[in-house]
RNA sequence: GCCGGGGUAGCUCAGUCGGUUAGAGCGUUGCUUUCAUAAGGCAAAAGUCGAGGGUUCGAGUCCCUCCCCCGGUACCA
């Protein structure tokens, strides 16, 4: 049997278009997925859409539509965004799917035979303005910190979870896995946050109709984060045989705003109902614009479709994985991305694919990568995996990427020093040989490459298959 | 306020247990090759390592003070 992995991405809330944020979730998380595959792993990775709560109902009736068409209508942007990156999910769940409620009424069920979800009151200092609750502490003046204005004091019934109870569990585990949430520096301001006591969840919403009825009071709607969360049990058919093979999680991917609901609000709920905990939750950081926050107000995101459509799918895939840490925040700068795909993409890897080519295709040098014997770059090919692979391992996709880039420059250096087009008309064996060591090594970058860049990976395998130049694989801008 | 991270070449960053002239990539400049996408190769210029003080034979690297930037500070997707 086949070893299992389970890659999941946070699913969107589809209120608004997708923005170059969404995508980058996804490529990292694809990223993660071929390189599993390719290790022989059976990967089970799914993406999808969080459709419930009062901001969808809010955005529908700002277009001018009808609630169920919106939502399918903007779904289906994310389902589109991730086809147009060419990302290989294999499933993609939505909240709204019939398969989805089911299962978060069995979880729900669990949780409540518990003895973990009580009714209780939540008071809390209400801005109308943000649609949040304040702490008496985070007030300025009396006053919502951003509008300035008076809050009004909200006291209702609502139905609890009892989210203090994992406390010292959860607390624990992240002392003891010192992995499980990565990066390091979003463990520490969980653990931080962990040093006071952990406050019970309200999770249910009187307000909210467009979400999942309470099956013990259908005069509330669950909370749309429980909803949302339990998307990574519905992917895998919990409490099935998938969901056998599947849980727990390998990895969570998500976004650094989200640590605190996956770490410790899914955690908690996981304990509740007797499963284990995903392995790891990966946060990564958010793009900012020419060096400016993304925001509504500046009107600044950069479309993720646009962008593919001029530079391509690869250029886009491999500019936010080299130029970025995977953890950190990075800049979106275009002109910082023309540079990269002049130099790294054109000159660099293009470049070299298209001399090997032209040269072996013009005295049909056929690649011979059995051959173990020296091979003059067969050290600087395996020093170039040790780095790689160590670098996947670390999920540090932009080092993932140097060395093969550093593998790249290699052979630049080795047809300087090997001037093959001479060998050719003196040497023919030595030509053939010198050939042969730098299709290999191409063959080999081309197979690296493959999580990161598919189509064009898949290109460099077929020319050296065929021993044929193809056509620019990335035409100077 | 409190907690955490950071301030190193024009830009993005790396600098392990403190140790000889501070590194890489991109960009810039010069030389050079022709197999190649006018790409490649070689070389050079470029930094008072945020500021000040201290420990030490020796500090970007440790300690103190200060300045600046960013993140977190629970029911917002």
């Amino acid at each position: 049997m086949k070893k299992k992995f389970f890659i999941s991405t946070a699913i969107d809330y589809p209120s608004y278009f997708p923005h170059l944020g969404h995508a980058l979730e996804k490529i990292q998380a694809d990223v993660l997925t071929r390189y599993k595959r390719s290790q022989g792993f059976e990967v089970h990775f799914s993406i999808g859409t969080d459709e419930h709560g009062l901001k969808m109902e809010k955005s529908a009736k700002k277009a001018n539509k009808d609630l169920k068409e919106f939502v399918d209508e903007m779904s289906d942007n994310f389902k589109n965004l991730s086809k147009v990156l060419n990302i290989s999910n294999n499933d993609f769940i939505r909240t709204t799917e019939k398969r989805h409620k089911n299962v978060v009424l069995k979880i729900f069920k669990k949780i409540y035979k518990n003895g973990d979800i009580y009714k209780g009151r939540y008071s809390g200092l209400y801005c109308v303005d943000c649609e949040s609750y304040y702490l008496q502490k985070d007030l300025v003046n009396n006053k919502c910190p951003i509008h300035k204005k008076g809050v009004e004091e909200i006291n209702e019934e609502t139905y609890f979870f009892r989210m203090s109870k994992y406390q010292k569990k959860i607390s624990e585990h992240i002392k003891k896995n010192k992995n499980f949430i990565t990066p390091q520096s979003r463990r520490n301001e969980i653990l931080n946050r962990l040093k006071d006591p952990l406050q019970d969840i309200s999770i249910s919403r009187k307000t909210v109709k467009w979400g999942i009825p309470l099956p013990i009071d259908n005069s509330f709607t669950l909370f749309v984060w429980i909803d949302a969360l339990i998307n990574y049990l519905t992917t895998i058919d919990y409490p099935n045989s998938r969901f056998q093979d599947f849980w727990p999680a390998d990895i969570h991917v998500i976004g650094k705003d989200i640590v605190w609901h996956h770490s410790i609000i899914w955690g908690s709920l996981l304990l509740s109902v007797g499963l284990s905990l995903p392995k790891k939750i990966f946060s990564h950081g958010f793009i900012t614009i020419e060096g400016e926050k993304m925001s509504k107000s500046l009107d600044n995101a950069v479309n993720p479709f646009e962008l593919v459509k001029k530079y391509g799918v690869d250029p886009v895939r491999y500019f936010l994985l080299r130029e970025f840490s995977s953890t950190e925040d990075g800049d979106f700068n275009i002109g910082r991305l023309e540079e990269r795909y002049n130099s790294d993409l054109a000159n660099g890897l293009g470049n070299l694919v298209s001399r090997v080519l032209t040269l072996s295709a013009k005295s049909a040098v056929i690649l011979n990568d059995s051959e173990e014997s020296d091979n003059g770059l067969s050290k600087e090919i395996k020093s170039t995996q040790e780095k790689y692979h160590q670098a996947m391992e670390e999920i540090k996709f932009n080092e993932a990427l140097e060395s093969v880039w550093q593998l790249i420059g290699v052979c630049d250096e080795y047809i300087e020093k090997n001037k093959p087009w001479e060998l050719a008309k003196n040497n023919p064996e030595k030509f053939n040989s010198i050939i042969n060591d730098l299709l290999v090594t191409i063959k080999e970058i081309a197979n690296l490459l493959e999580p990161f860049m598919p189509e064009t990976s898949e290109k460099i395998l077929k020319q050296i298959k065929e021993n044929k130049k193809g056509e620019t694989l990335f035409p100077r801008l």
